[in-house]
DNA sequence: AGCAAAGATTTGATCGATCAAATCAGGAGA
DNA sequence: TCTCCTGATTTGATCGATCAAATCTTTGCT
């Protein structure tokens, strides 16, 4: 073949002008039956495709989503947004979106980057991921009315103030239902291994083990730990609370990684048996057969493509106005349960 | 600001014409130094991007690079393309060239989705991941002229005999010098777990192993085990190798998933300072002290890019014909080395 | 049948850039 | 001084699609 065919060639070969064949593809419905069946047959036999470059310059849009993608950091906390990404292409391919994924330094350079892209028309909306504090990007982006929905509430009132759409899950809720859940099965007392105050996604875990633990605050405060998110922190802080008078009959801790700690503390001590369990059910939390709170990033993904685009097409949605009500959605999270001992160590001969 | 700058608005801003503000972007050595500096004064002054689309439209260029993202498997296995894909968009942005990704179901799936991105001119040049036996990718899209570069040595005679351009990680190279290195510390006996016969990645790191650790054939049959990836898997496995009469002094697995079940093996069987060795240096083992041999990402990115759009620049080099010299680079892996025991399990009080 | 309104299809213009060819300016050499 | 050549800059055409408005067809109603 010579070149690709394009409309025009299309065209000729069904016997009709350009712009009929640009209805076939764009608004079917007002094409007449039989001219849209001769349109398709001549498309299907000459294999036309669309040039996506001339109908963006046409249309100025892009049909593109930008996400960043973090630099890889530890490792466990960053699956969650790589499971994300993965859901988000699938979603995006059933909608006919295309997902372009950039790389920053800081968010300042994201900003750049962003701007770049969007100038470009090489992509008209954004998905925001780890939301923090003082997060810069959202008053950026409303500033210069760049359309975008991010993963993640808005943590401070300042940034709350900023009508804009969110997508997040309510881990709260999350851990409050684990809580009940394992307080149902006979554990009286459910110990708490989280973050450092400050975090917003932390104090939300917490608040949710607070809720539900049914304990006064002394007992709280003995049987709760804090610490940076790590296998090995968790695995201290969980033998602490073993070491206990009155032990916890069950762990709840904010993240897998430190769930994973302990759990080997808990093996370690002699109780195989103890009840652990995670955030954000990581790839290691199912090798390991460690319980875990999982996001539901099927939905969210969809929820987050429905506030940009609407419940379907692929016509950005501009951001929401002051005046209106802003778009958002709380997503409740489920828990996936698994066998401790899932490992089968006792039965390994020769121990 | 009522619409975007255009290359006319700067001409007139810089009182020179469209074509040679065009120039100053796209080849500024032929343009006056004097002129040069007022048209880049101008597009400064007016916040001019060069709109994407329209380049594209007359250049019939993307600058862009598709991939596709694995629908989330297992999990630690899909880490490894996880930190390539991070690699690839870094290294992309510092060419600026933009990386799209998409999902497909299987290889055919594949295929239609890059023809798709193709013809659309969306993407000018393809990274294939993750390449099996008779890998059908790589000859449909040498027929269909795709530029590509896959990630991955081809597997058979067949696919060996169709020139393309590869870059892929030496897993003999690295498990071979991983076992010299034990032995080179006191390990008189290595064991080995790896992955059943007949994939070619896991075929070839056994084989480092067979060529350095210097054991008869009756001796690599007991100090050898294969099974399917996994924790539990690579647990068992080890236990069965720890229980024997002269069991090994080391042990060095084909996956990071076989590793953590052995070290969990080896701190179950009362040796938690038996060294294990993992592969692909995965977010697991970084978190749990596992040493892991790690494949060189950086390089392999850089690799790629330079077989696809040669040392610099971003015009994609047609795909090697049938005379030429195939171009490929083989990587060699290193072995990041951790200290068993650092969970520090042993000072946790109450043990 | 006649005529207006609704529906289907076609035509001319345009999106924003680059290519190819034409024009203009500045030196070198006779 | 004039020609010729090189290098810098400008002009007209084009990439492949969609928009907006014009034209042609059909339908519905009296």
């Amino acid at each position: 073949m010579s070149r690709m065919p394009t409309v025009d060639d299309v065209a000729q070969a069904a016997g009709v002008s350009r712009q009929t064949v640009s209805n076939v593809l764009n608004s079917p419905d007002i094409v007449r039956d039989a001219t849209r069946e001769r349109v398709l047959e001549a498309i299907d036999r000459l294999g036309y495709r669309p040039h996506a470059s001339a109908r963006r310059l046409r249309t100025r849009k892009s049909a593109t989503i930008g996400i960043r993608i973090d630099p890889w950091r530890d490792g466990i906390s960053g699956a969650v947004l790589d499971r994300f990404l993965h859901k988000l292409t699938e979603h995006a391919d059933a909608r006919r979106l295309r997902v372009m994924v950039f790389s920053a330094d800081d968010p300042a350079d994201e900003l750049a980057r962003i701007r770049r892209l969007r100038e470009g028309s090489d992509v008209d909306a954004f998905v925001l991921t780890a939301t923090t504090h003082g997060d810069e990007r959202i008053r950026t982006l409303t500033e210069l009315g760049v359309p975008f929905v991010s993963f993640g509430r808005p943590w401070d009132p300042e940034t709350r103030a900023v009508p804009h759409r969110w997508v997040d899950v309510d881990g709260r809720a999350g851990v409050a239902a684990t809580v009940r859940h394992l307080r149902g099965q006979g554990a009286g007392r459910v110990g708490w291994i989280g973050w450092p105050d400050g975090s917003g996604t932390g104090d939300e875990r917490r608040a949710g083990w607070e809720a539900e633990c049914g304990l006064d605050t002394g007992a709280r405060e003995r049987l709760s730990r804090h610490t940076e998110d790590g296998v090995t922190e968790g695995s201290r802080a969980a033998a602490e609370l073993l070491a206990l008078p009155e032990p916890p009959d069950a762990i709840v801790c904010a993240s897998d990684s430190l769930a994973l700690g302990a759990m080997i503390a808990a093996r370690t001590a002699g109780r195989p048996a103890l009840p652990v369990v995670g955030f954000d059910d990581t790839p290691v939390a199912a090798a390991v057969g460690l319980s875990s709170i999982e996001q539901p990033l099927d939905d969210v993904v969809a929820a987050a493509l429905d506030l940009l685009f609407g419940p379907e097409g692929d016509d950005v949605r501009p951001n929401p106005s002051s005046d209106e009500e802003p778009a958002n959605r709380l997503l409740a999270p489920h828990l996936v349960e698994r066998r401790p001992g899932h490992l089968a160590l006792d039965a390994i001969p020769g121990t």
